[in-house]
DNA sequence: AAGTGGTCTAGACCACGGC
DNA sequence: CCGTGGTCTAGACCACTTG
């Protein structure tokens, strides 16, 4: 693994294990340059992650400090599995399972077609996950993929991670994606699976994944 | 301006006027390097913006190689203002002016409060805008945002640039955005303002933006 | 003036893909 | 094997904030 990414893995438990905060904003680049044996220029590559990730601002003569909402963001790393190697480190201390709930192969209605740039005749998976950390249901997971760019997907992929099986198997890289989240009451499945009341909020992450070639190949909303 | 923020802007101009793309892939970062008199860490820099934005995708002893969505999303560069200093080359080809449709301020209501993190007693901006671009009506775009984070707008900065507002008046720093993009029908404000029929599809984005802090300022519709 | 982040250089070595 | 992108270095200078 690239050393700036295993800097960054490092900060990031760091940070949302209270580490810092406390006490000086947050070490300066030189000092962590010191700290882990490498150059200024690895440090800031790796701030630069947890700078996109929202963990961090800098700003120019004053320093780097961690933002505000710091906890939020670390603590809502689902969906995502080991996207840029961020569960790495959930892995090591929570239990992440999947149960399948519904996973059927069909064709796609109208705004699926328009949501993954698809013609009617081409497959998707249509896929329901109960996602399960520490024993604990955690989140209901409803995802839609092409089959034509995500092939041979099964129930045993399913029940470990889809991410880790684009990525390490059919050798994918994740490009972008937008991103929505939102709050909202709890629906008969979100009570059904997730142990909740029918009036309780739920958080809402709607998102579109595409591969780094520009093709869309997750519909999803968590 | 930054010499890599400027070779960035330069290669994004030049995709969106189709220069490469026809017989080869992508000049090589040596090349690159070379072409601009710089080196080549400063050459990859910019490609890492490109590389954000989704317009060009890499691969190790290959190449680099330019996204197939890459002229929709260089179009699709609405709402975002010069953002990341995009609009600077739209700004060179196109005439952009807003028309205020609405202005107000008022409390938030439930999902505006939990949007922007604030509680009942903190006013935000209400805001609609017509975007005209070329003297064509082009987006309509609804805003909210918190006062207490960006005082002092007024009629005179909705008809330029909230953002250009934001970041050089106000000398605030964009962190993240949040961003859902789908399609739908038109509705009622949509025919009125955009000379569309009833059922013509309509491209929406809903994001949350956020400044550096982290703090979020904007929740808009376009 | 001192300390900080932001940028930039001119090289180096590695990992990977294609010939 | 060679060409490509990915990473990394050890310094340098600048821009900005703060005392």
């Amino acid at each position: 693994m690239a050393k700036y990414i295993e800097i960054a893995n490092q900060l990031r438990s760091d940070i949302s294990q209270h580490k810092f905060s406390q006490d000086q904003p947050f070490p300066d680049q030189l000092d962590l340059a010191n700290r882990f044996s490498t150059s200024r220029m690895t440090v800031q590559k790796s701030l630069n992650i947890l700078r996109a990730e929202g963990l961090i601002y800098s700003r120019q003569g004053s320093g780097t400090f961690i933002s505000k909402n710091a906890d939020l963001i670390v603590q809502s790393d689902f969906g995502v599995d080991q996207y840029v190697g961020t569960s790495t480190l959930l892995g090591d201390r929570h239990q992440i399972e999947s149960q399948v709930i519904k996973f059927e192969i069909r064709y796609p209605n109208d705004s699926e077609q328009i949501a993954l740039r698809l013609n009617d005749k081409e497959l998707i998976y249509d896929i329901i996950r109960q996602r399960v950390v520490d024993k604990e249901p955690y989140a209901l997971e409803y995802s839609k993929m092409p089959v034509k760019v995500i092939p041979g997907l099964d129930d045993k992929v399913l029940h470990a991670s889809i991410y880790g099986y684009i990525q390490n198997d059919l050798k994918l890289k994740i490009g972008s994606a937008f991103r929505k989240i939102s709050a909202d009451k709890a629906n008969s499945n979100d009570e059904k699976y997730l142990k909740c009341g029918p009036m309780d909020p739920v958080l809402e992450v709607t998102q579109t994944v595409f591969l780094n070639t520009g093709i869309p190949f997750e519909f999803s909303s968590t």
